[in-house]
DNA sequence: CCCTTGCGCTTCGATTTTAGAAGCGCAAGG
DNA sequence: CCTTGCGCTTCTAAAATCGAAGCGCAAGGG
């Protein structure tokens, strides 16, 4: 399905191309930061079903779509054995996603 | 429209509260980043068709739900004339945000 | 006065995306 | 063999989004 996000290229939402937007679009789509996460947090590389079970068993349909977005955005990887891990790349990103984390407690502290 | 996704109380994706994952909800809602980063950019409080304008002519119910649903978490907030602006909180996001700039460089640089 | 223009939205049918259950081919084990 | 679990794919229903139309209002002209 050769409908991910790249950075160049016009996006949903925005015909400009700029990679901030293409990231915007790849990221916004459902599932796709909590994936990201998941495969950080495990530490290790994870199966299919595995995937799918810690992400509150979301849809087995939508996981193929958002692992193949992943793997053409170059942030995560299958690797030999059937099982799915983050490039460097995606392991950056999750880096990028820190502030993220950290904000998102101060918002539920005011809350 | 009360849909917006709290810290604390269960979410699209993710029945454990947990502050992270209603920001990953709230903020993987289509347009949601966008609109965000178009409050911040122009500077100045901004109208509602003005803003739609920005967001490359986006869906003016979306844009309606978005900023309600931002409204209740506390990110932005309508001025006395019929404007919009963000909240502290709101720019607050659009700092934590920074590096996901920065990576999304990085990431059109390495396709 | 009207008349137009633009505003902040809301409403509603059409399209796109996601959900969720079922199933396929394969491999490992009993 | 037979079951179990795997990585997915396929299908239909439900939900989210699009996009055009329109409402009530306010601010100008003529």
């Amino acid at each position: 399905m050769g409908t991910a996000p790249r950075p160049g290229r016009p996006v949903r939402g925005s015909a400009t191309g700029r990679p901030v937007m293409a990231a915007l679009d790849l990221l916004g789509r459902r599932w796709t930061l909590r994936v990201i996460w998941e495969l950080h947090w495990s530490g290790t590389p994870i199966g299919f079903r595995d995937l799918q079970r810690r992400c509150d068993a979301m849809s087995s349909s939508v996981l193929s779509a958002r692992l193949s977005e992943l793997r053409e955005a170059g942030i995560a990887t299958p690797t030999d054995d059937t099982t799915w891990r983050l490039t460097p790349l995606g392991e950056d990103l999750v880096t990028a996603m820190g502030p993220l984390l950290d904000w998102s407690r101060t918002w539920a502290e005011q809350r």
